[in-house]
Formats: C-alpha cells, sequence, structure tokens
RNA sequence: GCCCGAGUGGCGGAAUGGCAGACGCUAAGGACUUAAAAUCCUUUUUCGCGCAAGCGAAGUGCGGGUUCGACUCCCGCCUCGGGCACCA
C-alpha cells in the first residue's frame, strides 16, 4: 500500500538511531574543547509502574524531545538522558501479594518502559541510562548520604562544612564543647554523641503512625479516620527512632533560592508556602510563683525557676496576651503541675479531675490518641488550665497558662501568648473558655476613612486581625503596627527577655522506612547506642538477599531478617580520616574489632531521585559520582554569573506538579549541600522548569438519574458531584435524594445557553466534563493502542497539538486523527500515489519561498518559547499553501522535513531519505532564513475610524506615516465616514494599523 | 478561610496594547464512487435585513476605568481549577 504508513516506517528508523547512536552525547566534547555550547533538556524519570506508559509521559517527554532536537540542530552539545526511579513501595507491595522478588518486577517493568519509550521516537542517548537500585547506583547514593552524614550546617556562614572542620573547633577551643569540657577529655562515646547533634543526618524519635495490624508505619495519606486504608486496622500515632534530614537548617537559602529560577509563580508560590517563613519575635515570659501564700500544697520551685518562650509575629499585641497557651507535648507539661486546685477561682476549669496533674495527664492522652486527621477534621477548640500562671512582662499581670493541642510542638516553641482580641483562633478559645479579650489594636482612620466601617471595631464579638495603631498599650500607644512590633522587640532585647526572630513552617525530612525495597544506610550501631559510618570503600552496602521480605509484623524493619547481615564486627580505631571516625567491616576475632549491628531502615523513594540529573553526566564511572570536570561543564554556572554557584543548573527540566514539594525541594536541598561541600559547582539544580499540565480523559456527558431511573434535569443536581470508580454520583438539589449518573452519547447533547441538553428531550440539561484518567472509569488511554493505530508520529504531534504544554487538557481522538491526517496530506504534497517524489518538477513560485522563510522563523521562535501547538499551526497552514502551490522545489521538501524532525522524526527521516539525501536528517543543521524574504514589497494595512474598521488599504512595506494617512484618507470606503467631519487625530503604527479619529 | 492560576464559538484553542476566533476537531451540504470508506471543495460566533453577491449591529465571565485603540493594562465583583490549611 503507498501512501504515508507509520507502522512500516518508524521501527525501520528507531533500529537505525539505536545501531548508529544517532544521539550519543558526545563524551570528547563535553570538557575541553567547548567548542560547542552544552544543553541539558531533563525529564522526570518515571516510577516503571506494572500499568506501563501512560499519555500524560509521552506529553512532557515529547517536549523536551523536541527542544533536544532543536537544540542539536541549533549546534549545541545536548544532554538529554532517561533512566528508572525504581526503589519503592508498590513494587514492594506487588512483590509481596505475588511472591515475586521485587528485583525481577522491577527489572520486567523497566525492560517494558524502555521498549515503550523506544517505540516513540524519543532520542535519548540511552549509553546514559541509570536504575536508582541498580548497586552501582546506589552505591554513590549511599555515598552522598554519608556526606550528608559528614556534614553540619554553620548557622554563621550559613554553610554547610565537613564535621572534620568541627572537630577542629572543638579541639582549639573556638566552639565550647559542652558542659564546659576539653574535647580532648572526652571519651569516644561522648564525642560521637557531640557531634550527632549537629550532622545533617540524625537520629530521633518522633511520631509515626504505626499500624500493628499490617505491621508497618504508615504515610499520613495512607491513614482514614484513624485506621489504615489498606485492610481497615486500626493505626496509632507512636513515637519511633527514625533517620531525619536537617533540611530546616537550609529553610532560608531554599526560600532566597527561589528568587533566582525561572520556574512558574504557582510553583515558587508553593514551595515558599511549604518553606513558610515567617518574621517575628521570641518572647520569654516568667512563670509565676505558684501556688500564691495563701493556698496551703506545697511549692514547686525548679518550676518557678523556668521561663516559657513563645514565638509570635505580632509583638505589638503583647500588652492584650491575656492567657498563654502550650502544646500537650510541651515540656512545662511534663512534671511539677500543682497536685490540687486553686480554691475558688478555679471552679469553672475544673473538669471533673482532681488536679490540674491529672487534668492535663488525661487531656495529653487524648490529644496524643488523635490522628491528624481527627485533628483536621474537627477544629473544634478543647484543652485544660494547666495550674500554672506566666507574668506577662510588659504588664507584669498574672495570666493563666492552658494545654490545647491547637497549638503544635513542631513549630516555633510549642508555645504562644494568647491575644485572643487580634487573633481568630485565640478568640475562639477565650470564647469557650471565657477568658478576657481586650482590645489593643485600633483601626487606623487616617486613610481612607471612607472605606472604615461607622461602628467601632469591638473585639468582643470577633478578633480583629488586620494592621491598626495600638491602642491601650502604654509606651507604644497610637503606633502604627509595623512601628509598634519594631518598638517592643528593641525593648525586649534591651531587657534581654526577647528577640527577632524568623520561624520556618517546614520540618526536618523524616528519611527511613521500615521497608525491604530500599538503599539500606551505610551505618553501623555500637554497644554503647551510637552510631558510626561505613568507609567508603565498604560501599555499595548492597540489600541482603532475602527470601522473606515481608513486614515483620513487629516494629523492627524486614532487614532484621537477614541475621548474618546485621551483625558484623568493625575496625574503628585505625580508620579515622581528617578526625572523622568510621568503620570497616572486618572477620569477628580481627584484632581491636568490635561487634555492631547494622542500620536496619531503608532511605525512602525519594533519595535515588535527589540526584540522578548528575549520575546521568557520567554515568558509568566507578571512581566517583561525577567526574568534578563534566559536573563543570554541565551544570557549573556560566561565566560572568553573579554570586558563586549562580545560574547553573539544568538548562530544561520538565515534569508532573505531584512532586513540587518533594522531589523538587528534596534535590534543591541535597544540591545545595553538594554545593556547600564543594561537589558540585552550581547552588540550583534546575535553572528552568515547567510543568506539564495533566491530560485528562475525553469529555463526558452525564445524565443524573433517581433510583427509579427517572431522569433530573442538571439544575435540579447538587454541583458537588463524587466520582466512585465508574460511579459518578450526586444528590437532588431540594429532596437530598441520592442520584446516580449515566454516560451519554455525546451526540445526544447539544448546548443550550449555558449548558448541555438532550437532543432528544431538551428541556432535561446534562452535565458536561472531563475526568482525571483511572482505570476504574474506563477511560485511560493507552498509548501503545494509539501508535498502533496512528504510529508514535501522530501521538507525539497531537499531545504537542492539544494546547498549551502546561495546562490541564482533555483527550481527544478525533484530535488525533486530525495531526494524522496532516501527516498524509504533507505526504501527500511530496509524492505522488506511487510514493515517487513528485516535488522539484518546475520552478516555485515566490510565496511559497517567503512563507517557507516565514515558517522558518516562526518555527523556531515558539520552540524557544515552548510553543508547541502553534508551531504545528503553522506547519499545517503552510501545508495548506503548499497543497494550492503549481510546483514544490525538492529544497523546500527537505527543508520542512527538517523543521517537522523534532515533532515528528520518523516521518522527516523517511521523507529525507525518499528524496535521496543520507544519513539521518537529525544530523542536519536547522534552516536560517533570510530576513529580507520576510519583508513583503506590499502590505495591507487595516483603516479604523474612531477606532472601528472600516477598510483596508494597500500600501508599499516601506510606506511613512504620511503616505499611509493619505492613501488611508483617498480610500473610498473611508470617504464614506468622513464626509463632512474635521479630523482631530491620525494614528500610522507602521505596518499595523492606521486610525483616523474625528 | 488563606495563597496562586484561569475564564474567548458546539469543542481544544489562536491573537505578548493594533484586523478577535489562526490551526485542528465536530456538524451540515456538495464532488468522486454502483455503493461505502478514504480523499477533495464549501459553510460553521450570534442577531437582524436580503432571492442573492452582500449589508448592518453586537460580541472575549460581570461592572467600572486608562487609551486614538483593550481578550491583553488598572480597580471592584462572580465562577471554575490547583495548592495550603489551627504554622501563632
Amino acid at each position: 500500500m503507498p501512501g504515508y504508513n507509520p507502522s512500516q516506517i518508524e521501527k525501520k528508523w528507531q533500529r537505525f538511531w539505536a545501531d548508529q547512536k544517532s544521539f550519543a552525547t558526545d563524551a570528547a566534547d563535553t570538557w575541553g574543547g567547548g567548542a560547542r555550547p552544552k544543553y541539558y533538556v531533563l525529564d522526570m524519570f518515571p516510577y516503571p509502574s506494572g500499568q506501563g506508559l501512560h499519555v500524560g509521559h509521552p506529553e512532557g517527554y515529547t517536549a523536551t524531545d523536541i527542544i533536544a532536537r532543536y537544540k542539536r540542530a541549533k549546534g549545541f552539545n545536548v544532554m538529554h538522558p532517561m533512566g528508572w526511579d525504581a526503589f519503592g513501595l508498590p513494587a514492594e507491595q506487588y512483590a509481596i501479594k505475588n511472591n515475586v522478588h521485587p528485583r525481577e518486577t522491577t527489572a520486567n517493568n523497566v525492560n517494558r518502559f524502555r521498549t515503550q519509550l523506544q517505540s516513540l521516537g524519543f532520542s535519548y542517548d540511552w549509553d546514559r541510562e541509570v536504575d536508582t537500585t541498580d548497586p552501582h547506583y546506589y552505591k554513590w547514593t549511599q555515598w552522598i548520604f554519608l556526606k550528608l552524614y559528614r556534614t553540619w550546617f554553620d548557622e554563621k556562614l550559613q554553610k554547610g562544612r565537613p564535621i572534620h572542620e568541627l572537630i577542629e573547633e572543638f579541639k582549639s577551643g573556638k566552639r565550647a564543647a559542652p558542659g564546659g569540657r576539653e574535647w580532648d577529655s572526652l571519651i569516644a562515646t561522648e564525642r560521637r554523641k557531640v557531634l550527632a547533634e549537629y550532622r545533617l543526618a540524625y537520629e530521633a524519635e518522633v511520631p509515626v503512625n504505626w499500624c500493628p495490624g499490617l505491621g508497618t508505619v504508615l504515610a499520613n495519606e495512607e491513614v482514614i479516620d484513624g485506621k489504615s486504608e489498606v485492610g481497615g486496622f486500626p493505626v496509632e500515632r507512636r513515637p519511633m527512632r527514625q533517620w531525619m534530614l536537617r533540611i530546616t537548617a537550609y529553610a532560608k537559602r531554599l526560600l532566597d533560592g527561589l528568587g533566582q529560577l525561572d520556574w512558574s509563580d504557582s510553583l515558587k508560590e508553593m514551595q515558599r508556602n511549604w518553606i513558610g517563613e515567617s518574621e517575628g519575635a521570641e518572647v520569654e515570659f516568667e512563670v509565676s510563683s505558684f501556688p500564691p501564700p495563701e493556698f496551703q500544697v506545697s511549692r514547686n520551685p525548679e518550676l518557678e525557676t523556668r521561663n516559657l518562650t513563645v514565638f509570635t509575629t505580632r509583638p505589638d499585641t503583647l500588652f492584650g496576651a491575656t492567657y498563654m497557651v502550650v502544646a500537650p507535648e510541651h515540656p512545662l507539661m511534663h512534671s511539677g503541675l500543682p497536685e490540687a486546685w486553686e480554691a475558688g477561682i478555679m471552679e469553672k476549669w475544673k473538669y471533673g479531675k482532681a488536679s490540674p496533674r491529672e487534668a492535663v495527664a488525661a487531656y495529653r492522652q487524648w490529644a496524643a490518641s488523635r490522628s491528624d486527621r481527627q485533628r483536621q477534621e474537627d477544629t473544634q477548640k478543647t484543652g485544660v488550665f494547666s495550674g500554672i500562671y506566666a507574668i506577662n512582662p510588659v504588664n507584669q499581670k498574672r495570666i493563666p497558662i492552658f494545654v490545647s493541642d491547637y497549638v503544635l510542638m513542631g513549630y516555633g516553641t510549642g508555645a504562644i501568648m494568647a491575644v485572643p482580641g487580634h487573633d481568630e483562633r485565640d478568640h475562639e478559645f477565650a470564647t469557650k473558655f471565657k477568658l478576657p479579650i481586650v482590645q489593643v489594636v485600633g483601626e487606623k482612620l487616617g486613610e481612607k476613612p471612607e472605606a472604615r466601617s461607622q461602628k467601632p471595631v469591638d473585639v468582643r464579638q470577633a478578633a480583629f486581625v488586620e494592621d491598626g495603631v495600638a491602642v491601650n498599650s502604654a509606651w507604644i500607644e497610637g503606633l502604627p503596627t509595623a512601628e509598634a512590633k519594631k518598638k517592643i522587640t528593641g525593648m525586649l532585647e534591651e531587657r534581654g527577655i526577647g528577640k527577632r526572630m524568623v520561624n520556618y513552617k517546614i520540618r526536618d525530612w523524616l528519611f527511613s522506612r521500615q521497608r525491604y525495597w530500599g538503599e539500606p544506610f551505610p551505618l553501623v550501631h555500637l554497644a554503647d547506642g551510637t552510631t558510626v559510618s561505613l568507609v567508603d570503600s565498604e560501599l555499595p552496602l548492597k540489600l541482603p538477599e532475602l527470601e522473606d521480605f515481608k513486614p515483620t509484623g513487629t516494629i523492627e524493619p524486614p532487614l532484621s531478617k537477614a541475621k548474618d547481615w546485621v551483625n558484623v564486627h568493625v575496625l574503628l580505631e585505625r580508620v579515622v580520616e581528617n578526625g572523622e571516625e568510621m568503620a570497616r567491616v572486618v572477620p569477628a576475632g580481627t584484632s581491636g574489632a568490635v561487634p555492631a549491628r547494622r542500620e536496619l531502615n531503608t532511605m525512602p523513594q525519594w533519595a535515588g531521585s535527589c540526584w540522578y540529573y548528575i549520575r546521568y553526566l557520567d554515568s558509568k564511572n566507578d571512581k566517583a559520582f561525577v567526574d568534578p570536570a563534566i559536573e563543570k561543564y554541565w551544570l557549573g554556572a556560566p561565566h560572568g554569573n553573579a554570586g558563586p554557584g549562580g545560574g547553573g543548573g539544568v538548562d530544561l527540566y520538565i515534569g508532573g506538579v505531584e512532586h513540587a514539594v518533594l522531589h523538587l525541594l528534596y534535590s534543591r536541598f541535597w544540591h545545595k549541600v553538594l554545593f556547600d561541600r564543594e561537589l558540585a559547582t552550581s547552588n540550583e539544580p534546575f535553572k528552568r522548569l515547567v510543568n506539564q499540565g495533566l491530560i485528562l480523559g475525553e469529555a463526558e456527558f452525564t445524565l443524573f438519574k433517581t433510583r427509579e431511573h427517572k431522569p433530573i434535569s442538571y439544575e435540579m443536581v447538587d454541583p458537588n458531584v463524587t466520582v466512585d470508580g465508574s460511579l459518578i454520583m450526586s444528590k437532588h438539589k431540594e429532596t437530598g435524594e441520592d442520584l446516580i449518573g449515566e454516560r451519554v452519547d455525546p451526540a445526544d447533547a447539544e448546548k443550550k445557553g449555558d449548558s448541555f441538553v438532550l437532543k432528544s428531550n431538551p428541556s432535561i440539561r446534562v452535565d458536561a466534563r472531563s475526568f482525571k484518567m483511572s482505570k476504574s472509569r474506563g477511560n485511560v488511554v493507552n498509548p501503545d493502542d494509539v501508535i498502533k493505530e496512528y504510529g508514535a508520529d501522530s501521538l507525539r504531534m497531537f499531545e504537542m497539538f492539544m494546547g498549551p504544554l502546561e495546562q490541564v487538557k482533555p483527550w481527544s481522538t478525533a484530535g488525533v486523527e486530525g495531526v494524522y491526517r496532516f501527516l498524509q496530506r504533507v505526504w501527500r504534497n511530496i509524492f505522488d500515489e506511487n510514493d515517487n517524489a513528485k516535488v522539484g518538477g518546475g520552478g516555485q513560485d515566490e510565496a511559497t519561498t517567503r512563507a517557507l522563510h516565514r515558517l522558518i522563523k516562526k518555527i523556531g521562535d515558539d520552540i524557544e518559547r515552548l510553543s508547541f501547538n502553534t508551531a504545528i499551526a503553522a506547519m499545517m497552514e503552510f501545508n495548506n499553501l503548499l497543497a494550492k502551490a503549481p510546483s514544490i522545489s525538492v529544497e523546500t521538501a527537505m527543508t520542512f522535513a527538517r523543521i517537522l524532525e523534532p515533532f515528528a522524526p520518523h516521518f522527516a527521516e523517511e521523507v529525507h531519505a525518499k528524496l535521496g539525501g543520507s544519513g539521518s536528517i537529525s544530523k542536519q543543521s536547522w534552516p536560517t532564513f533570510d530576513p529580507a524574504m520576510l519583508i513583503d514589497a506590499t502590505i495591507e494595512v487595516p483603516v479604523q475610524v474612531n477606532g472601528k474598521l472600516r477598510s483596508r488599504i494597500t500600501l508599499p512595506s516601506n510606506a511613512d506615516e504620511q503616505a499611509a494617512i493619505a492613501a488611508a484618507l483617498a480610500d473610498p470606503e473611508v470617504q464614506k465616514y468622513l464626509a463632512g467631519k474635521e479630523l482631530k487625530k491620525k494614528i500610522y503604527v507602521r505596518g499595523r494599523m492606521v486610525n483616523l479619529v474625528i
């Protein structure tokens, strides 16, 4: 069968590219010569799931492929690699269920993914492929982890520094060792404990979701209403020893670094919110003498010496603090609370408990049992009075201290001063517990008085949270909020009871999992309870082979089953590098060896993806995670860029938005540590980042019916539509009756006014929308099927033609056919019905040549700004022109194929070859255009009268203003509108427009 | 509740202060064909007038503003999408 036939040509060219290594990044060019500029274009590597590729993958991957192919043609040395993020929970769960080793399922999935990606014709350099589960790869993940472990954060320099420099500071006395002791007088165990406090990787007891029924820890997302999502087993919050990474130390730099990045505003905003910087002050409150003299219980002198420190963003409201609240986990609540209620005044806060001590203990227990989800759902304020007081430092008032779970231990100091007059949460609490509410901020009446309400602010009704001026506030009376904050903070600093403080919402990163399928930590635990890292030569520390890798049913991770692997002997004394102590595993009985246990947790899935973009650069290097010169060439800051490491990194990174505050934040963190440790030469990993929009299923029309199958017009349907699998449900707006949605054939729906109705019954409105693709809805499009039917080039082109890359957009099978037809039309413009070239027969008219030059410019511009949909539209327009052209030159056909190549590479190669071109068309450089060819001799210019289009005139393209206006005035159509009127203004925008104002 | 982003034909979208609706889809009509598919041609923002080529008016979520000129910029609202959510 003659004609364009993708199934015949695509495999052929894929084999050709693979055989020729057409897209290998030239390693020799990577360093030294520097003749070609480099361009690094990166995809978020996929998690190779058992489902195979979905149509979302080719969206971003085609976009980067177009850029990669275009940049190569423009003479860049392009890095465009692919790999697999293959550690993780789904592989392990699948393995447990089917009793196969996750290594096997992972290998199968990777092979399937690679085949699928290759069938799309992406121009990856497959020799650089990485797999996070390959020991050759995770050796270096572990190595980087050790770098983090051997790094501490110098607050003064805002920089990560090697641990041995910390040891030197201790030794030299520049930094005081704890307890005022000499560093050299500390024994090894003590030293390890001191250093552990500083490391970027540290162990801590943190509350986790522990599910005894499943024998594992669950992520917050996996817990619903206090029960496990899978199996419905109860989940408890319990503290467990976990590895943490000190990302909080880098909060400020992660925040500030966003400024120099070419990322979307929304994504930067998400990271900003996640890091959550707030400026304010820390204020110390004295804990009041308690009990008062007349109260006959024993005093607690220890408690009285304690201070209660709070963080506030509104120090200006200090005069309005009428009580305090601490989190249930706050150390002040641990002991020393009164054993009896204060006489008389405490009646309303007794809660049926004999003493504050009992009441607080009961409350703490209750609060601990609440899951995060329960807290989120029920935001009713709860709490108990602790029986003790604090003294407000500005007015010496004695104010009660409450315990409540609306204050979180993890943020600030875990304690607040409550200002119910000016904070909504405090107001709600104060109202419930009948605590005093006073106003200390008033409305600023100076500006825009008309905008202020006539009623004065009544803080007893509702908190006034805006800025204003201080009132009832003694020596800051009348000051605007901003100045009041400054003055009061200054005063607190002078008196030594407070200081300016910046706080961050971000928490340290919980970095360990009780899983089998992840990177083992290269650490051992010693008998004295301390931890030592392995020497680098012990890497990779391979996952032990386990027949049974299921969770143990206890809090022990699965690796505990590998008994021989767990218990080892190590040498310490003779393995010290720059003062940093390390462990080398030796046979038992070796002189000087001590027994140790390996760390049993594994790293989370994010570990491998934190640095894979670096490994691609030098993926086979077994001496280093990357050759420094190669790293500098691809990721280093271009010369002359402001600031150390500024402006370097991956040139373009495209991927989904779901990693906004996970992978994209974690990698930035790791990269900054690598930068500080002089292992990376840029301070940010991804200079420019674009998120491709989600592809939804094809638009569906839904008709809602009652249980009795009576159709309900959509205006009677509650707009809150819920989707459960393939079931679409809602409720009747008035009766509340359950309604079930039924699919309607799109051909039976038509638009009427603002909504869609049934053609067969226009009085019934139907719901029209697109849903996220999901297996249960049955609206998933499989790329393999599309390729089989229309070819990879059509799939690629359609996904680029759907709309702007970053936008959410619905799938359309008819749309795929549209671009498929386009490629066929191009083919028929070049080849006759026997597939012989029909171009080159005669001369080519100038209009076609000019159009070609315009096309070259347009496509270049559009690719640069990632506007692929308009680029394709322009190619379609050009092709429509070719269909009408009397004859086409071979050069024009070749150039057109060259321009098509980034989008439809197989098609372009075939055209190129059939027209007599040799080798791969991808090796041809990008066509250039002649600027002179963009300018036509004459131009058509619209003429407006009073801003309304009235006529068009033809002008020589070099016409000046005078000539243009004269021509416009001479136009008979225009004269009709000007007759007898006086011209007030004449405007000519060169080449664009004439506007006459009368 | 707070923070981002977006609202243009039947649908996806184009137009970066200068001709609104490029390009594609859908639909309708026509050509070719014994027929169908494929292909090609025409029409397809709305309303009014006209047998007709055509003519006129309105129109980019709503209300205002800036400008010779606004889908585009500014102010105020509405709706939808996304993120965060007791963060003091």
